[in-house]
DNA sequence: CTGCATCCGCTTCGATACTG
DNA sequence: CAGTATCGAAGCGGATGCAG
């Protein structure tokens, strides 16, 4: 992209990653390093060529470093730098900004289990983002959807998604797609199929405690107003 | 911009505000509504089409309304939606990510002194992000720079800075160009020419503590590390 | 003068094909 | 698996025109 060549840190931010596909290529890897495969597997629709682009961009910029891993994987594996981690809290802001244009419903589009991960960050404040004794229940709760894993702690100091194993144990077990759970999730009483939650009924009390304050934080706004 | 279709809240704000300027625009409406002819000056480089398309493709959306004003003046005024307010935070956090690009100076780039608003924004916390009781001095300065007058307005609870007249009184008067009033806000210690700053003895030693306190933000951090 | 729309050369994007 | 090469389509940047 042509420099905006103003001197102004948001503009010099965006010249870094205000790129087409940029910030997404960053979003997948704040979930974690990934391999070339993977990350075009995870950005449905980008050109390879796009992909390599953006990624030699980052890399020169200083926000992504990729390394050759031992012999038997021999995969070259993209993770950010730390100046690379710092994005995700703009990011997430970001994506706090969007979860109104998440009513309409999942349509036509895209969809990945893993991209419930920001959701989760954009729903709830982060860990140590609150101060201590909000009325964050603490539960754990393993959510399966689109074929990823993950799993959502949450304390009384925020709430934290991360991908996980198939199996991975935890209070509360949620299936379905993922709009039903992001429906779950952002604690939408109106009509609409729900994910299945399975669990005791002390973990589901608080499960549902947690999904109900998603709705007090002041962000399913009505965008009309 | 053609949608990314994802089920994702990041990819759906950036279907919003991902164009290239769009987020420029959202920043000049963040400093206060303006007129056309005013965005198309606080934005070097943009065509005037890709502006009217930018504030149409907004309006549509929801981020921006557009009023005629009345009689005498006969312009049309555009300002941020209620939900356009909002982008404040996300577009701060990402400056905020930027401020280190910021260390190699102005060079050639375009230089505007309201963009200094948003550069203080993302130097210190804003009001109401700090618990009291924090290191922040209380202290009002004007700031001059490119022909535009800045009132920063700190207290214990955070900084604010807003567009001002040219005679607004303050306790401390900031002039120079905007490379060297940032280097100046920045506490930047290293070799540069800084602003020239005027007040009495106390109000000046409040202003230092001020901008010595930028640094202690985790900000200034070397993008190499 | 403000607030755009139109035109045109150039860059970037998107899709597919191909290679070490 | 991890990209590069190619090419038509779309978007951008700059200049200009023009209506209210």
């Amino acid at each position: 992209m042509k420099s905006y060549s103003e001197f102004c840190s948001l503009s010099r931010a965006l010249d870094v990653i205000g790129d087409r596909w940029t910030m997404l290529v960053v979003r997948e890897l704040l979930v974690g390093p990934s391999r070339y495969s993977d990350l075009h597997k995870a950005l449905p629709g980008i050109a390879t060529n796009l992909l390599a682009s953006r990624l030699r961009t980052l890399e020169e910029a200083g926000v992504v470093a990729s390394t050759d891993a031992p012999a038997p994987v021999s995969a070259r594996v993209y993770a950010l730098t730390e100046w690379g981690q710092k994005l995700r809290r703009p990011l997430v802001e970001l994506a706090r900004w969007g979860v109104p244009l998440m009513s309409t419903g999942a349509g036509e589009d895209h969809s990945r289990g893993r991209w419930l991960a920001f959701a989760i960050m954009a729903l709830f404040p982060e860990p140590g983002a609150t101060q201590e004794s909000s009325d964050i229940p603490a539960v754990t709760a393993r959510i399966d959807a689109e074929g990823d894993n993950l799993l959502l702690v949450s304390d009384p100091t925020g709430v934290h998604a991360s991908m996980t194993s198939a199996g991975e144990p935890a209070e509360v077990i949620v299936k379905g797609s993922s709009e039903e759970i992001f429906r779950t999730l952002s604690g939408d009483r109106t009509e609409g199929a729900h994910a299945h939650v399975t669990g005791d009924a002390d973990a589901l009390r608080r499960f549902f405690a947690l999904t109900s304050s998603a709705l007090t934080f002041d962000r399913l706004v009505d965008r009309s107003t």
